[in-house]
DNA sequence: GTCTATACGCTGATAGAC
DNA sequence: GTCTATCAGCGTATAGAC
C-alpha cells in the first residue's frame, strides 16, 4: 500500500467541491468538451488552485470515475442469486430507473465516454464490470435452467435493462422535448410490465 | 426559395468527401471533440480548402445532420397504420437493429449530441421528430383501443424500442468488451421475442 | 480551387509572489 | 493554499499567392 499524507479539512472540502463541479461539467460536455475554466468557475475557485489539487484534467476525470463506479454498479451487485428470480430482476429494474431519476449526471458521465469508444473507462469495463456482468449472466442462465424464469439470452437481457433504464437519463434531453419533463413513474410501470411479461415462464 | 449556383463535379466530389470524413470524426468525438484537422486529413484535403467548402465547423456539422436525419427517421415513417399492428412494430424493431449494424456512426452522431443536451439538434427534435413521434404514438394508441395489441403506454413503447435497438450502436464499445464483436442476430431475436410477448393481447 | 503562411482566441499548465 | 501573471500549443479561421 502507498502511504499518503492525511488531508486537511480545507483540502477535503476543496476536493469535494472540485469533483462536484467536475461531475456537472464532464457529464454535460464529455472529457474533451469540458474545460478546466468551467470546472474551476463552477467550484468557485481559480484554475491554478484547481490544478494544485489535481495536477491535470485527466486526473480529475479519472478520480471522478473511480468515485462513482462503485455506486454505479451497486444495484447489479445486490442481485441476490438465492432470491426469487423475477423479484430480483424487477427490483434491479426499479433501482436502475430510480438512478436515472436521481443520478442522471452520473449516467451521462459514463454514457458520454462509452459512446466515444470508452477510451478512458476501458479498464473499468474490462475489469470490475466484465466480472460482474459474467457473474450476473450466469445467475440468470441458471434461473432459466431451473425453469424459474422464461429462457432468453441472458446477455441481451442485461443489455436491454441497461438500455431501457439509462435511456431516461442519457437521452433525457430528447424525452423532455417529446413528452415533457417526467417523474419516470410511467417509465417504471412500463418496464416492470415489460420484463414481467417477458420473463414469466 | 433561394437561388443557388449549380455545383461543379469537383465541388460535389469534395463536399461528399468532407461529409464522409466528418461523419467518421464527429460520430467518434462529438462536435467539440472533433477537429477540422482530423476531418481534413480524413478527407485528404487541406484545412483551408475544407473551410472553402463549408465556411466553418458548425456548418459542416449541421449539413451532416440534415443529410442523415431523413434516412435516420425513415423506418419510423414507414410504419403503416393500416397494416397488421404486431407485424408493423416488429418490422420496425428489426429495421432499427439493422441500422445499428449498418449505420452505427450515424446512430452515435445523434447519440453524442443528445447526451450533451441536444444543443444543435433541438430544432430537428422539436420539429420533424416531434411530429412523427406524436403521430406514431397516436397510431399505437389506436391499435390498443381496438384491442389489436396489448395496452401499454405508447410513448414509453417507442422509447424502449429506440433504447434497446440503438444501444447496440451507441454502446457498442461496451458490448465489444463484455460479449465480444457480434452480428446482432441474437439481439434481433431477443427483441422480437421481447416485444411479441409484451404486445400480444 | 487549392495551397502556404499566419492571425488570434482559447485551453491546459507553470512560475512565483503573497 | 491561493492568487496574478504568463506561457506554449492547439484549433478555428483568414489573407493572399498561385
Amino acid at each position: 500500500m502507498v502511504k499518503t499524507k492525511p488531508l486537511s479539512r480545507v483540502q477535503i472540502r476543496n476536493r469535494h467541491a472540485i469533483l462536484a463541479a467536475a461531475l456537472e461539467v464532464f457529464s454535460q460536455h464529455g472529457f474533451r468538451g469540458a474545460t478546466l475554466d468551467q470546472i474551476a468557475k463552477q467550484a468557485n475557485m481559480s484554475k491554478p488552485n484547481l490544478i494544485y489539487y489535481f495536477a491535470n484534467k485527466e486526473t480529475v476525470f479519472v478520480t471522478l470515475l473511480n468515485q462513482h463506479v462503485d455506486a454505479w454498479l451497486a444495484p447489479l451487485r445486490e442481485i441476490d442469486q438465492d432470491g426469487e428470480p423475477l423479484d430480483e430482476i424487477l427490483t434491479y429494474v426499479r433501482r436502475k430507473v430510480q438512478m436515472s431519476r436521481d443520478m442522471p449526471r452520473e449516467s451521462r458521465l459514463f454514457a458520454n465516454e462509452i459512446v466515444q469508444g470508452a477510451p478512458r473507462v476501458r479498464e473499468h469495463l474490462a475489469g470490475d464490470l466484465k466480472q460482474l456482468f459474467d457473474q450476473t449472466s450466469a445467475v440468470f442462465a441458471r434461473w432459466m435452467d431451473e425453469g424459474r424464469i422464461a429462457r432468453v439470452d441472458p446477455d441481451h437481457l442485461i443489455y436491454s435493462i441497461w438500455a431501457t433504464t439509462q435511456h431516461y437519463a442519457d437521452f433525457g434531453a430528447q424525452i423532455d422535448i417529446l413528452t415533457g419533463p417526467d417523474t419516470l413513474d410511467g417509465a417504471e410501470a412500463f418496464l416492470v410490465n415489460l420484463y414481467t411479461k417477458m420473463l414469466t415462464p
